[in-house]
DNA sequence: GCATCGCTTGCAATCGATTGTTATGCGGGC
DNA sequence: GCCCGCATAACAATCGATTGCAAGCGATGC
């Protein structure tokens, strides 16, 4: 900016004024100095003018790494989640920083935050520790988080109804005669434990007993699942249908049922969720629940928004 | 900092060396401070601090938005290819800056840059303006590319080797005796049209001719794929192969020959392009050129390092 | 001769950190 | 008693921008 002043002949704040558009200089002189800046090809220093301005366009989403499973950035459901809140942050005119934590440091969503380098911070899933995200609420921390709506939770979340959701995907099960319906999820993780918690209600709903041998504690994306597929069907030969806590899972389980010789959906019935793109191309379509992907970075975008103009906006499924 | 230092009884400065780890504070008043810093939740504020060191550890990923497509942050690929960028870039220590811009003026990538945001770029995708990318790199802005490798460009590449990709794909169908083989792809795009010359060099190492009128421009990610798809097999009922330039084309392409009563790939082969992770589940797998994206990543990381560094490196492919 | 006008521009403080230089306190040697 | 060296800590300049306040312009009226 000097630079300009200098080849300009007038002083840095006027150069500062003129290229913020100012009335407060001459209109010929903003010109002059709107031109010489294009010419060198100059942009504003955007770290010192947040530092000076003491605000923000930069929204943080970070996604935990659940360092057991290795996982990388590679489930299709996040990154479509992500590539919803990138658009949702985009068309705000903000930007998107993204960065990954461990998962049993939540607590270190707060970072970006408190070093100034974001206004907010969205979290993809609240894993194992709850506990850490509502001591963030009561720092005050902006912050909303994709996941599961727990009882008394201090801090906001936006989520499908994972407890209606599961209800749904079994009764499809059901509906169609199944009556030996494996689970295939992590029950530690508050959104498949009430996805779970709707498998089981649906089973009561119509006074079918739950097996619980026939749920399987596999992470989200678990190239293992194949072990467990063989060893549901070597335990109970009469399973009939399958819930499966995402789409990956369900897909992943369809092809190692066809390697056993099992048809689906004539013999083992499978149902996803998540509803990812994939799932739409399948042969035949997988069986889903939808969870609203397209919808979410809204909704998370517009919740942090509304918590940053002092609002304690409520959760949405 | 400063509440830290009035606090802990000491100078500004003398926190700022003591949260640094520098031996030149006593022991004894670092661990003072330190305790200080993690009780009152106090993070150095990163803007000010780059600002004064003039270093900064954010890369740019942008991805371009092909305004006519009206393509949103969902192409398997490119988010898949972020999710590489995002390990690559988190494994360094470093952060992601993630945003997109009109896929018509690639010259804004620069902004990131220049505004002092970020250490360098990577852009995803040539587009249409290499020229653009060119000029960019005249002007020694820091930036990666993935894309195709085009004979004298100035800036940096990392991607595969298209034309041998169209060439094994095509020949992979020629070698199944296909004869009347469809390519789906948007040639005005340099990485499809390397894939469309490797098609017809393909064609020409058996001496079998190629027809024009089976060469589609379809974009990457269209839903309209399945008029194509009719009206391919009305021009040409012999049609008994198809190259579709991107997974998402080729499962697509399928969906809609099942629909049309034909059988793949005993009617009609088809061969995709990327090995997105949806192409292995299909029934039966897809059959695809794999594009090493968990690779990619690394690869434009470290060469965007490399070029921070003073080198030129040279574009992999 | 001087205060006043509206308009434009320059001066200087400020944002929050870092770091070279200087100052302070203390103990020991002369 | 004085000076020196050493270990710490304070001072102040700096990064690149923004902005309240004051200064300067020439004409005018008292």
């Amino acid at each position: 900016m000097a630079d300009i002043a200098r080849l300009a002949g007038v002083a840095v704040s006027t150069v500062s004024r003129a290229l913020a558009g100012s009335p407060l200089v001459n209109e010929a002189t903003r010109d002059r100095v709107i031109e010489l800046a294009r010419s060198l090809n100059y942009a504003v220093n955007v770290r010192a003018q947040s530092l000076r301005l003491k605000h923000n366009n930069t929204v943080s989403v970070i996604l935990p790494l659940d360092a057991p499973t290795a996982q990388h950035f590679s489930d299709p459901f996040f990154l479509t989640l992500i590539g919803s809140l990138g658009d949702a942050i985009t068309e705000r005119g903000f930007e998107m920083l993204l960065s990954r934590i461990d998962a049993e440091h939540l607590d270190l969503a707060a970072q970006p935050y408190l070093s100034g380098r974001a206004m907010g911070v969205v979290l993809v899933g609240q894993w194992h520790h709850h506990d850490q995200l509502d001591e963030l609420a009561v720092r005050r921390v902006p912050l909303v988080v994709w996941g599961a709506l727990l009882p008394q939770q201090l801090y906001c979340t936006v989520g499908s109804d994972n407890l209606q959701g599961g209800r749904i995907a079994t009764e499809h099960l059901l509906a169609q005669g199944a009556r030996h319906i494996a689970f295939l999820g992590d029950t530690t993780l508050p959104e498949v434990a009430q996805r779970h918690a709707g498998y089981v209600s649906a089973h009561h709903a119509r006074s079918v007993s739950v097996n619980s041998h026939l749920t399987r504690p596999v992470p989200f994306a678990d190239r293992s699942i194949d072990a467990d597929v063989k060893s549901l069907l070597r335990h109970e030969p009469q399973l009939d249908g399958i819930f499966a806590s995402s789409d990956l899972l369900a897909i992943a389980a369809i092809a190692e049922l066809h390697r056993l010789g099992k048809r689906v959906p004539d013999d083992v019935a499978v149902v996803g969720y998540d509803d990812i793109a994939m799932a739409r191309y399948c042969q035949p379509p997988l069986t889903t629940v939808r969870q609203p992907i397209e919808a979410a970075g809204k909704a998370l975008i517009d919740m942090l928004m509304a918590q940053l103009a002092g609002e304690r906006p409520p959760s949405v499924q």
